[in-house]
DNA sequence: CCAGATTTATTGCGTGCGCAAGTACCCGCC
DNA sequence: GGCGGGTACTTGCGCACGCAATAAATCTGG
């Protein structure tokens, strides 16, 4: 019952922790405002557009956007509800099972994200990569490329976990 | 004229810009799911009573605060309504410059705080500072660091082409 | 000393988005 | 074969937040 005593960020700490939070804030920002002031377009729209460019056949499920694009389910689903009104995706039920939905990217999209490309990709030099040496963006990448993994283990486990207690949960209450 | 043609992003560099957009939106998604769930308090919110905390009189204007935590003015103006209805924080007109406001804390603010940090340390340290070696601490807090400043200066630079245009202006249309 | 420009904070308005509940569907088991 | 349990997406709801316009106070030049 003792406090698990955690020991205080020291400064280093408090640093690499505010330094994330304000580089992104900061570098978002900017690439979202460039974004939406030269071609109407929301970061993650912009984002969900290019995923499916690169996705064989230019569709994609929208489970599998939602993880790409960093979007919940439900404001994906609404995300594309908006861009398939602007005519950038139309939706495609899938033949075999009919609960998944595909978005696909329309020509019109194709050229939408054409024209936005050039805008995003300086925007992300200019405010992000550019600003890095490569010792630090290849260090960037592998320390922050290293939470994410270890976030998804962290899903996966705890999804397992979930299953075990339901599973305790069968044994103690077997209704 | 000619297109100014930018370098497409390596490899390198994409995986560095989607290791910052992921490990952000993951790590602050579990922090503040934490910081909800335990103490009711935001990500924003638990930063302001933070930032007050450590300031002299445990008080600073509001568009000090807006800057320390990383929100709009008007963002920062309603979330300091609302933990103001919830007795956390108070308002304190400045005497010498009325336009002032400084947001202070109360002693009740304090204990929700006291109470929260546990919680948003733990965070912070299982989240993202314990997942990285002392070397990529310490590299992304020199890199992202390096980024906010460069970002500051350009503000202050764009805010002074403001002026150089607005002084152009005037020498332009002498009304 | 006052009119206009500037700074500081607030409000109107619209939008984006997450959670939880709902719907439609698939699958395995009796 | 149909029924209970999961899965994939959508919708209801409410809130947070940014931008632009506004209000109030201060500063500055004539």
């Amino acid at each position: 019952m003792a406090p698990p005593v955690v020991q205080p960020l020291d400064e280093r700490e408090m640093s690499a922790w505010h330094a994330l939070i304000h580089a992104h804030s900061r570098v978002i920002r900017r690439l979202e405002a460039e974004l939406e002031a030269e071609h109407g377009l929301s970061l993650p729209a912009y984002e969900v557009l290019a995923h499916l460019s690169m996705a064989p056949g230019e569709r994609l499920r929208m489970s599998e956007l939602a993880v790409h694009a960093v979007l919940s389910p439900s404001g994906l689903t609404r995300l594309v509800d908006k861009l398939g009104r602007e005519g950038l995706v139309s939706r495609d039920r899938c033949s075999a099972d009919a609960r998944v939905v595909y978005a696909v990217l329309t020509p019109l999209g194709r050229t939408r994200l054409d024209a936005a490309y050039p805008t995003h990709l300086r925007g992300v030099r200019e405010h992000y990569i550019d600003l890095l040496s490569g010792e630090q963006r290849d260090a960037v990448a592998d320390a922050l490329g290293g939470i994410v993994e270890h976030s998804q283990k962290e899903c996966e486990a705890a999804v397992a976990a979930e299953c075990e207690v339901a599973e305790a949960e069968m044994v103690t209450e077997p209704a």
